[in-house]
RNA sequence: GGGGGUGCGCCGGAGUGGGAGAGCCGGGCCAGACUGUAAAUCUGGUGCUUCUAGCUGAAUAGGUUCGAAUCCUAUCACCCCCA
């Protein structure tokens, strides 16, 4: 059987992975699988610089507009229904495309989870009820209690690390730690990265360039179709919270986007973060072509 | 032109008014963590150095004093009032 090839083109947010991503799907005639926790979502598109319909139409591309904003949607599904789309792709053509910024998704496809049983909503929200009237330092004891070992490594003064952890020990019974056995899964393809990087400055301009244009787009007025569900886990987005602190008077108009524009920068330096640790290599500038084709042939074998 | 006030580390604020604090709060920025919320969530740093410590420092230049951000003089900048 011959070798099967993912390539993954990550980055910074506004860097310009789209267009590269499609760019490159032409030349090797192949599709493009989204990494992006946020295009996912049905109802959201200006907001998550969607690529365009007709850029949608130009290449198969998935897990864009998958599922609505009322479902549920997470890393371990979104690594299952890669793992299904890539099983399927990898039938007619050799090469395929992952494009994204959300780095854990990235990982998951990649290199895999470990297998969690899935945790009902319930009992989160359960353990978030308790951390809302105990407080931090009730869960932390609590977790330090029920599984020290992972205590000892979690960072402790998250709660989302903590509610998540307490969360599977109660459904399960067992330590959060004992699913933990950080195997890199085995893929039947192999990865070639392709790390989009530019200097920080102009990086910035780019993002609060196209704040600016998804504002054009009406940004304003997609956010507030949403408002009414603002409440849930998928608006918890930058370009919309900012958008309903306004609705809500807490900030000006103007605030609002200065705002937007100062959480998009910090969304891309924990970007920069995470691909620095998880994904080492060489970085490309977004329109060195060049550099980056002769990577990806290298890759291949050619 | 005359009188008064204010001036500190990237920015704003509070505070102190002879025994320093590279101190406090907020912001910005930088850096980091992160195995099912990840565009989320969380942490640290932010004068310099050889960094468990040391050095320089309170607009600028002088002065008084054992000791000055604090008192005095001059200059500069900004603000207010009167012309």
């Amino acid at each position: 059987m011959k070798s099967k090839f993912l390539i993954v083109i990550a980055g910074p947010t506004a860097v310009g992975k789209t267009s590269l991503a499609i760019l490159s799907a032409k030349k090797y005639e192949t599709g493009i699988i989204s990494a992006d926790s946020r295009q996912v979502y049905r109802e959201m598109t200006i907001g998550t610089a969607k690529p365009t319909k007709s850029e949608q139409e130009t290449v198969p591309m998935h897990c864009v507009n998958l599922v609505s904003i009322h479902d549920e949607y997470n890393v371990g599904l979104f690594e299952k229904e890669a793992l299904d789309i890539l099983k399927a792709a990898f039938e007619k053509v050799d090469i395929y495309i992952l494009c994204g910024g959300t780095g854990m998704y990235i990982k998951a496809l990649c290199e895999g989870l470990d297998l969690f049983p899935d945790i009902p909503e319930k009992v989160r929200q359960s353990i978030h009820q308790t951390y809302e009237t105990e407080g931090l330092e009730y869960l932390r004891q609590w977790l330090q209690k029920e599984d020290p070992g992972y205590y000892a490594s979690v960072d402790s003064m998250n709660p989302h690390r903590l509610i998540r952890a307490l969360s599977v020990i109660r459904h399960t019974g067992q330590t959060f730690s004992s699913f933990l056995k950080g195997k890199k899964a085995s893929r039947p393809f192999k990865c070639i990265y392709v790390m989009l990087d530019q200097p920080r400055d102009t990086l910035y301009d780019k993002i609060n360039a196209r704040v600016d244009l998804m504002l054009e787009n009406g940004l304003e007025n997609e956010a507030r179709n949403l408002y009414p569900h603002k409440h849930l886990k998928a608006l918890q987005t930058v370009g919309y919270s900012e958008m309903f602190d306004y609705f809500e008077g807490r900030m000006s108009f103007e605030e609002a986007v200065n705002e937007i524009k100062k959480n998009t920068r910090r969304y891309a330096k924990r970007q920069l973060t995470w691909f620095r640790k998880y994904m080492p290599g060489p970085r490309f500038h977004p329109e060195d072509h060049d550099s980056i084709h002769s990577h990806i042939e290298k890759g291949i074998g050619l």
